[in-house]
RNA sequence: GCCGGAGUGGCGGAAUUGGCAGACGCAGCGGACUUAAAAUCCGUCGGGCCUCGGCCCUUGCCGGUUCGAGUCCGGCCUCCGGCACCA
C-alpha cells in the first residue's frame, strides 16, 4: 500500500468516508433496513449461511458471500418485494471452547465479542440485515427450541442411543492428534435416525433449484444401491447354526461365492471361531482397531484377514465354504459380511490371490452367445473356454455353472433370485444406503445440552417439554475428563436430578448435540426471532417460508443442507410446517483467494481485511469489486490493483454526475434525434442487462454493462445539448437506480444532489426500472458478411431489409466480389440480425 | 480409482448457448497537462506478415460433425473440488 489515501482522493469532491457517515446514519434512522410484512406484495426470503462468529473476524472472502446476497435483497426490495434478510450466529462449537481452556475465558464472552466485531464489519459494507431479527444459537432462548426439535425426533423415534466407536487419546486430553496414542473406545451415544428418510432426501432433490453437482453430491453420500440380501448359515465350530446375512448388489454371481468375509468387529466373530484359530483371529481384531480410518480405507493397501477355521453354508448351492475376517469389509455397511466371488470382485480376486482361496467364475460375457427367443435365457458358445483368469471380470453378463439359473442375464438375476431366495426365507431383495444414522453425541461443554434423564428404573426419560431448556451450567473448568464423559458430568448440580417419570432420584445426560442440529432449524426462528410458544411463529413461517434464496460455500454441500433437509421433512410429517424442503434455490460462491493465488489465510499472511479496504477505498468500491472480479462461482484471487480501477470509477462516476447535473427542466427538442434515440437504447439495454445478471448471480457483467453505460454517457457528456436534455436525465436517473443496490453511498448522494428526490426520497425506495424491448430494435443493423467460413466484409443495412435485398447487397459488395469472382455461389445462409454467411466454389 | 467442475491475451475475466473470440477492468506502451512527479484526460493494446488495402495464425492437445465450433461429438493432457475397499 503507497498511500492510506485513495488515489486521487481530493481531485473530485468524491469523499466516500463522509458518505458513509452521513447516509448509513441517516437510513438508520429511517429504518430502511427494517423487514416489512406488506400482505398486498410476494415476499423473498433470503438466507446466508450461518456463520460461526470465529475470533479471527471477517476477511474480504467472507464478503463474497454477504455483497451479493446483500444486492439480491435490495434488488429485490426494489422491485416490489417484502423482503426478509437475517443474519444470526452459529455460536456452539469446538473453537470456542477450545480458545476458552487455553485462554481461560469463557465461551460465552468471546462468542460475544466475536459476534460485536463480525457486526461491526458486516456494518462497514453497509448489509442491510435487519438485526431485529438476529438470533444466536447458543442462548437459552434459542437452544431451549434445539430441546424441543430433540424430543419431537425422540417422540417420534428418531432420537435412539446406541453403542457406538470413537476415537480417545489415552491422557485423554484432545483427540485427534497424531502424535499421542489413540484408540477407539465403545461409547453409547446419540443419533437421529436420517437414514429413515433416505427416499425422500433422494426424491425431493428434484424438486428444488440448486446446483447439479451439489444434489449429485448428496445422492452419492446418500448412496442408495439395489441388491439383495441372502442368508448364508454359519456352522459353529462347537456345534448349532447361526444365520449370517449378506447384503450384495451381484446375486447374480452367488454360485462363484467360494469363501465369506466378516468385518473384524462382526458381532457372530467369537461364536464362528475354531479353537486352535482365537489366537490368530484375536491378534488380527486388535491390529486393525489400532489402525486408522484413513489406513483402513485406503483402496491401494493390500488386503489382508484371517481364517476362522469354521464354514458357512450357501443357501442356494448347498455348498461349504470357509469364513474369514479381514478388514477390508466394513462393520458400518450393510450387514458387515460380504460373500466372497473371486471371479468377478476386484477386491475379493486380489484377497483370494493372496490367500490361495478356490476363484471359480460363474459370469461369462454375452458377446458370442445367443440367446433362446421363448425362455430368454442365454447359451454359451459351444466349448466355452474357462481360462485360468488374470483379473476379475467384473462386467455383467450371463449366469453358467448357476444349476438352475444358467443362462440368466446378470440384470435379470436380482429379480429372479430375489424372488426365489424370498419364497424359501432364505433372503430377498433389499435397498442399502451408503450413508449412516446421524451421530449427535458430543462429550463436550459448549453445546445444546441433551434433553434426556437417565433413570435406573425408566431408563432414557426425555425431558418434558415445559421444563425446557435444560441450561448448561456455568463453568469455569470444562476440560476433557479422559474418562470418555462430557466435563458437564463433573457438575453434580447439572448431573443429580429426579427421573420425570418416576420421581425417583436419576442423573441427567451429559452430552451436548453437534453443531448441525442448531443450523438444521436456524431460518425457521428469524421470521419472529422472539416468539415465546414455540420453536417459530406459525404464522410468519407460512408468510415468509421456505426460503427463497440461499447462499454460502459448498463446504457445506452435504452434511449441513442433508440434515437441515431431514429435520424440515420431519417437521413437515409432524404437521408443523407446510413446506417439505427448505431452500427452494441455493447458490455457492467460489472462494476467495489471497493475491498470491492460494487459501487466504493467517500463516500464509495474505489475508485481506474488510477494515484496511473500506478505509482506504470506501464500501462502495469494495461492493463493486468483490461482484466485479470474477464469476460468483468460481474462486479468484484477490487483487490489490485491480481495485483501484474500481475505485477510478466511482471517481468518474461522481464527476460526471456534479459537472453534468440532470436539469428538471431540461427537454428534448435541441438535441439530434440520432443521439436521443442512441441514448434511450443504451437505458434500455443497460436496465435489461443489470436486470438479467443480478437475476441470474452475473454479477461482474452486470457491473461491466454499469461501466459502458457510463462511458456511453462520458462521451456524450462534451455536447450542450444532450446534457441539458430531459433524455440525459433520464439516463442518469437510470444508471443511479441500476447502481443503487451495487454502491448504495454514491448512488444515494448522486440522487439526492441531482434532485432525484422529488421522485422519491431515497434511491433506495425508488422502483426497479422496466425496460421496453421496442426501444432496444435499432433502424440499422451491422451484418458481418462470411465467405466460406472467413469474415470478409461487414454491411450495415436497414433491419426491415428483406433477405433478397440482403443477398443483392452482399453480392455487390466490391470486398465479397473480390472472394466470389470466377466462382459459384453454392449457398446463402442468413442468420436474421446476426450475420450472412455464403458458401463459394 | 470413481463422480463433479475448469483450461480463452502479460493478468482477472466476457462471449445472447452453434453465429464478428477477447466485452469490462488491471497492467503495459504512446501522447496531453505539469518545472517535475503523482493524479487526471486522449490514444493504443492476442501473435506474425504487410505494398497500410489487407493477409495468415490464435480459445490445453489430436481428430470429427457443420456454411460456420471457445461452444457439439470421440480420444488424450493438466489443474481444482468431492467421495474413496459401500460388496
Amino acid at each position: 500500500m503507497a498511500t492510506t489515501e485513495g488515489a486521487g482522493k481530493g481531485r473530485t469532491g468524491y469523499d466516500h468516508d463522509a458518505l458513509q457517515k452521513k447516509w448509513s446514519e441517516r437510513w438508520r434512522g429511517d429504518g430502511l433496513y427494517r423487514t416489512r410484512q406488506d400482505p398486498d406484495r410476494p415476499k423473498f426470503y433470503c438466507l446466508d449461511f450461518f456463520p460461526y462468529p470465529s475470533g479471527a473476524g471477517l476477511s474480504v472472502g467472507h464478503l463474497r458471500n454477504y455483497v451479493p446476497t446483500d444486492v439480491i435483497s435490495r434488488f429485490m426490495t426494489m422491485r416490489g418485494y417484502n423482503v426478509l434478510h437475517p443474519m444470526g450466529w452459529d455460536a456452539f462449537g469446538l473453537p470456542a471452547e477450545n480458545y476458552a481452556l487455553k485462554m481461560g475465558i469463557h465461551p460465552a464472552r468471546t462468542t460475544a465479542q466475536n459476534v460485536a466485531t463480525y457486526k461491526r464489519q458486516m456494518a462497514l459494507v453497509e448489509t442491510c440485515y435487519d438485526w431485529d431479527k438476529e438470533v444466536n444459537s447458543s442462548t437459552p432462548e434459542y437452544y431451549r427450541w434445539t430441546q424441543w426439535f430433540f424430543l419431537l425426533l425422540f417422540d417420534r423415534g428418531l432420537a435412539y442411543q446406541a453403542e457406538g466407536q470413537q476415537w480417545w487419546v489415552e491422557d485423554g486430553r484432545c483427540w485427534r492428534h497424531t502424535e499421542t496414542a489413540v484408540t477407539k473406545k465403545s461409547l453409547k451415544q446419540w443419533y437421529f435416525k436420517i437414514t429413515d428418510y433416505a427416499e425422500p432426501l433422494i426424491a425431493d432433490l428434484e424438486t428444488i433449484e440448486w446446483p447439479d453437482h451439489i444434489r449429485k453430491m448428496q445422492l452419492n453420500w446418500i448412496g442408495r444401491s439395489e441388491g439383495c440380501e441372502v442368508i448364508f448359515k454359519g456352522l459353529r465350530p462347537e456345534g448349532g447354526e447361526v444365520d449370517l446375512p449378506i447384503f450384495t448388489t451381484r446375486v447374480d454371481t452367488i454360485f462363484g461365492v467360494t469363501y465369506m468375509v466378516l468385518a473384524p468387529e462382526h458381532p457372530l466373530v467369537g461364536a464362528l471361531t475354531a479353537p486352535p484359530r482365537r489366537a490368530a483371529v484375536s491378534a488380527y481384531i486388535e491390529e486393525s482397531r489400532r489402525k486408522s480410518d484413513i489406513d483402513r480405507a485406503s483402496t491401494d493397501k493390500e488386503k489382508t484377514g484371517v481364517a476362522l477355521g469354521s464354514f458357512a453354508v450357501n443357501p442356494l448351492n448347498g455348498e461349504r465354504i470357509p469364513i474369514w475376517i479381514g478388514d477390508y469389509v466394513l462393520a458400518s455397511y450393510g450387514t458387515g459380511a460380504v460373500m466372497a466371488v473371486p471371479a468377478h470382485d476386484t477386491r475379493d480376486f486380489a484377497f483370494a490371490r493372496k490367500y490361495g482361496l478356490l476363484i471359480r467364475q460363474v459370469i461369462f460375457p454375452r458377446d458370442g452367445a445367443s440367446r433362446n427367443e421363448v425362455t430368454g435365457r442365454w447359451v454359451a458358445p459351444a466349448g466355452l473356454p474357462v481360462a485360468e483368469l488374470d483379473a476379475a471380470l467384473v462386467d455383467p453378463g450371463v449366469m453358467f455353472r448357476s444349476g438352475p439359473f444358467d443362462g440368466l442375464a446378470s440384470e435379470d438375476a436380482t429379480r429372479v433370485l430375489g424372488e426365489h431366495l424370498e419364497a424359501r426365507r432364505q433372503g430377498g431383495r433389499k435397498v442399502n444406503y451408503k450413508f449412516r444414522d446421524w451421530l449427535i453425541s458430543r462429550q463436550r461443554y459448549w453445546g445444546c445440552p441433551i434433553p434426556i434423564v437417565h433413570c435406573d428404573r425408566c431408563g432414557a426419560v426425555p425431558v418434558p417439554k415445559d421444563q425446557l431448556p435444560v441450561l448448561l451450567p456455568e463453568m469455569t473448568e470444562f476440560k476433557p475428563s479422559g474418562t470418555g464423559r462430557s466435563p458437564l458430568a463433573t457438575v453434580d448440580s447439572f448431573v443429580r436430578t429426579s427421573c420425570p417419570r418416576c420421581g425417583g432420584a436419576a442423573e441427567r445426560e451429559t452430552d451436548t448435540m453437534d453443531g448441525f442440529a442448531c443450523s438444521s432449524w436456524y431460518f425457521l426462528r428469524f421470521p419472529d426471532p422472539g416468539h415465546g410458544e414455540g420453536p417459530f411463529s406459525p404464522e410468519a413461517v407460512r408468510y415468509w417460508l421456505p426460503v427463497d434464496l440461499y447462499v454460502g460455500g459448498a463446504e457445506h454441500a452435504v452434511m449441513h443442507l442433508l440434515y437441515a433437509r431431514f429435520w424440515t421433512k420431519v417437521m413437515f410429517d409432524a404437521g408443523l410446517i407446510h413446506f417439505r424442503e427448505p431452500f427452494q434455490r441455493l447458490r455457492n460462491q467460489g472462494m476467495l483467494l489471497g493475491a498470491d493465488g492460494t487459501k487466504m489465510s493467517k500463516s500464509r499472511g495474505n489475508v485481506v481485511t474488510p477494515d484496511e479496504v473500506v478505509q482506504r477505498y470506501g464500501a462502495d468500491t469494495v461492493r463493486a469489486y468483490l461482484l466485479f472480479l470474477g464469476s460468483f462461482e468460481q474462486e479468484v484471487p484477490w487483487s490489490d490493483e485491480a481495485i483501484s480501477g474500481m475505485y477510478r470509477f466511482m471517481h468518474r462516476v461522481y464527476d460526471l454526475m456534479t459537472r453534468f447535473p440532470a436539469r428538471a427542466d431540461g427537454d428534448d427538442r435541441d438535441v439530434a434525434p440520432k443521439v436521443a434515440r442512441e441514448l434511450e437504447f443504451w437505458i434500455h439495454k443497460t436496465v435489461k442487462k443489470v436486470t438479467e445478471d443480478v437475476e441470474s448471480f452475473s454479477f461482474n457483467t452486470g457491473v461491466a454493462a454499469l461501466m459502458e453505460f457510463y462511458n456511453k454517457l462520458s462521451s456524450l457528456s462534451g455536447d450542450p445539448s444532450v446534457v441539458s436534455s430531459a433524455a440525459w436525465a433520464r439516463a442518469q436517473r437510470t444508471f443511479l437506480t441500476l447502481l443503487a443496490p451495487i454502491a448504495p453511498f454514491l448512488a444515494e448522494e448522486m440522487w439526492e444532489r441531482l434532485g432525484f428526490t422529488r421522485h422519491s426520497p431515497s434511491v433506495h425506495r425508488e422502483a426497479w426500472p422496466g425496460f421496453d424491448p421496442a426501444k432496444l430494435v435499432t433502424a440499422e443493423v451491422e451484418y458481418p458478411i462470411q465467405v466460406n467460413g472467413k469474415i470478409r466484409d461487414k454491411l450495415v443495412v436497414p433491419a426491415d431489409l428483406d433477405e433478397a435485398g440482403l443477398k443483392a447487397r452482399v453480392l455487390a459488395s466490391p470486398k465479397v466480389m473480390q472472394w466470389t469472382e470466377g466462382k459459384t455461389v453454392r449457398n446463402f445462409i442468413v442468420v436474421p440480425g446476426r450475420l450472412v454467411s455464403l458458401v463459394v466454389k
